[in-house]
DNA sequence: AGCTTCTGATAACGAAAAGGCATCAACTTC
DNA sequence: GAAGTTGATGCCTTTTCGTTATCAGAAGCT
């Protein structure tokens, strides 16, 4: 069921009703009369119907005529602007994103690169969803989601990755412990405690640090509770229930019933990266990248001007 | 700003797009892969955009492409629809008319014409407008509308015609007149009587009718009122004002007030008339013509019937 | 590995279409 | 009636499209 005429002829003939004559219409297109001539009567029998009725060297549109003329705007209009819509996808100023984030990432740098992007390309449609590291690789590498704010470190084939965020790692303490008292707190003397700590399986990137950390210290984590998410673990801590590590970030909102402490000694950081599929040039990620590296070089900029 | 594409780079772009492969699409289209490959690349650059990314033999729609194929085939379909919708205005199934007519028309043959012509021709859309017939002759000419039901006779080098009504004319007489008692009325008896005739600019074609029978009888109609319409005229004839001539069809709807009595000796006929703009090959036109031809010979065919 | 068999890209050539020029016939205008 | 319109025609060139014959890379099979 295809059409048998093109874009071209359709402009050809809006040309002739507007112009109300071949000559001028063919002016306007810069191509001779006589090739205008032919356009038109090509179309008209692709069509197999009359569009102008030419009798005694009077130009007149068709009924049928009108009825092309009215649709024929309106199909150039379109491609028109499908053809700009095409190039602004393209060069990725038009599009959609589907980017998943961690806890650490919406406590963290998330906010500010969603909104320095979402103001800069404003028709590029973004869609979050939360979800762990692990997670995340998975859907990066079935092409589920174009992008993740993930826990490094990561260095996998298929996956490509940029630094968004670092954070000192923090002691977390129920309000009332007795640690809570001094400025900082030394890792050793969390041997005994009890650990509130993310589910194993999901939350394997993370623990990593927790347990590499401790095992500097002379210890293994004794494991007091687990708990899907961040927001789990604090209210577990801040029932009494144990102590666990986070990021300094996930304090920035102060929560009742808890206290963090920075560790003593070395300071340990946690990177958080945007990660996204090796070799996806989708334009529209591209730039999300760029957004994520400005905002990253403008923290490191700030860093060093206040170090 | 014209786009630089046609409807046949969409067709080819879409088909890859849809078998996932250059070949299989190329078997599709009737037409070599080569040929495919080079169409859809030059797609390509008139777009100025990568629509599939054909790296390491697989291939992959890039985002600019998952736009253009979206709109690509609204704009297949809706020229798809475009080229079928002006055929069938060519053929006259679809299309707008303007038709006028006179009071006698509407009482007569104009509501079966038009029931008729709405039942075979449901997508033609027809806008009636109620005119006297000088007024109707003058729209046909400038085109303002491209049909009228009038009052006979026309002979105008401008205007074609078809019968489509024959009425006898009949003397319309107050309720209480003493001539309302026989069977029939002799035209000299309403010699002395005045007469509600419309008004002389515009009802010119039936006062010639009524002026050309009274001469005939050896009188001419004294004129007691003028009115603008047939409402209006047997209005004031039932008021008593005086008496008129009109058709035979007007009194199919009895009024209050006013008798209607054939004319004695022969019979005189007004004939009424379907009028276009000579030349006018709208199809549309065409096929309304040819309605009120088959209802006028079918009423031609009732009437040898009967008789 | 080695082989076959896919894929899409490329090259070269013939066919079709689109465009240009010169010209014609019909109608207006002066 | 002469000159200047208009759109249509015939003939030619240019461009585009489509073909066949190939190639190189990737995947599947033995």
């Amino acid at each position: 069921m295809r059409p048998r005429f093109d874009l071209r002829h359709v402009e050809c003939f809006l040309a002739v009703v507007e112009h109300g004559s071949f000559r001028a219409a063919a002016r306007q297109l810069n191509i001779a009369q006589p090739a205008l001539s032919r356009t038109v009567r090509n179309l008209e029998e692709a069509l197999g119907a009359l569009l102008i009725s030419r009798d005694r060297r009077r130009l007149e549109v068709t009924a049928a005529g009108r009825v092309f003329a009215a649709g024929g705007a309106r199909l150039l209009k379109e491609a028109a602007d499908l053809a700009h819509g095409t190039s602004r996808a393209h060069k990725g100023l038009l599009g959609q994103l589907r980017v998943s984030y961690t806890d650490f990432a919406i406590a963290g740098a998330l906010p500010d690169i969603v909104n320095a992007f979402r103001t800069t390309f404003p028709e590029i449609s973004v869609t979050f969803m939360p979800s762990v590291t692990t997670d995340q690789i998975e859907a990066l590498r079935e092409g589920r989601i174009n992008a993740g704010f993930l826990t490094g470190p990561i260095r996998l084939p298929f996956l490509q990755t940029l630094v968004v965020q670092r954070d000192h790692l923090v002691a977390v303490l129920p309000a009332g412990h007795p640690l809570a008292a001094g400025d900082r707190v030394a890792l050793g003397d969390l041997a005994d405690e009890g650990f509130v700590l993310g589910v194993s399986e999901r939350w394997s990137h993370f623990l990593t640090h927790v347990t590499h950390l401790c095992q500097g210290a002379g210890f293994l984590p004794k494991l007091a509770q687990e708990a899907a998410d961040s927001e789990a673990i604090l209210g577990l801590v801040a029932a009494g229930i144990g102590v666990t590590l986070s990021i300094e970030s996930i304090g920035r909102r102060p929560r009742p019933g808890i206290v963090m402490r920075r560790l003593a000694g070395e300071p340990y950081e946690v990177q958080t990266l945007l990660a996204w599929r090796q070799g996806d040039d989708d334009p529209a990620l591209q730039h999300f990248r760029d957004i994520a590296l400005t905002y990253w070089r403008e923290i490191a900029g700030v860093r060093r001007a206040s170090a």
